[in-house]
DNA sequence: CTCGATGCAAAATGTTTGCACGCAG
DNA sequence: CTGCGTGCAAACATTTTGCATCGAG
């Protein structure tokens, strides 16, 4: 891994140790602002900043990929992570995991009629979970579009 | 339609006329940027904030819904016409119209799996489009990943 | 020593908010 | 006339950039 980095003439710093190791160690989507927050833990003194470019660098590594979810915040995750694709809860933003097995047919699908290569683990899939239709089911029954007021 | 506003206690003024008026008239993604330089075509002093209040009212009135895709900027669409959804190529960021017909499997999959209401149409899905790869397999035969420099 | 990496601040970008005025109903 | 909607500016959050200094190799 620091070989990828010398091969560039890229140098390994503290830092960069640093933020490897929760690259390393997380799971899913992480945002710049958690990985800076468990980097602080240990050394205050690394800037945002440096987490940034040193994601970017990550990124051109074709060690983690970073994309965007709901909001507008970027989220990271590991290369060797994007075979499993996470499910995010609109109403309680409950993140659960999915097999990955379960997209595969979609993704030939599109390959078959479009040619296209789709990357479904880019983004999490949104909707809402077991728990929270229940919830809303017990204060909206029925299924025609009424104005609840 | 107007009625819904009044039912709120809202007004139809002229910027949410023309505002609606591009609403109604657009396919697919938009974001708010867009929006506003179509309004500003014909009133150019309509303010982008009062863009932002008001698709966030026709939000709350269920005619449209926003998202983010690739980078951080909200994409608004109608939800009449969520029923379609786009590929949009990393490469070349063409956008691809696809039957939601092929979405419909992996819908009823994480329903029965995990009990997953999926919204599918919320986000594109991105990947590589023909063309791109075509191009880029000139570039780089063979599959393994060897260092290019 | 050399040159890439860092910290800081400031800029850039996209979005939200506070406020006084104007206009729809 | 009432109070929602608007334009404007400023606040806010996230990300990028310029620059002097530091330190890995």
């Amino acid at each position: 891994l620091r070989l990828a980095l010398k091969e560039r003439g890229l140098r390994m710093t503290p830092q960069r140790q640093l933020i490897l190791d929760v690259v390393v160690t997380m799971h899913g989507h992480i945002s710049v602002d958690q990985v800076h927050q468990q980097v602080t833990r240990q050394f205050p003194d690394v800037h945002i900043t440096t987490v940034y470019r040193t994601l970017e660098v990550l990124e051109e590594l074709g060690i983690v990929r970073h994309t965007h979810i709901h909001d507008g915040v970027a989220q990271y995750q590991r290369t060797d992570e994007a075979l499993h694709q996470h499910m995010v809860c609109t109403v309680c933003q409950a993140n659960t995991e999915l097999e990955v097995e379960i997209l595969k047919p979609l993704a030939e699908e599109l390959r078959l009629r479009y040619g296209f290569k789709a990357d479904l683990a880019h983004t999490a899939i949104v909707g809402v979970c077991r728990d929270c239709q229940s919830i809303r089911a017990a204060g909206a029954l029925g299924h025609t579009a009424g104005q609840n007021g």
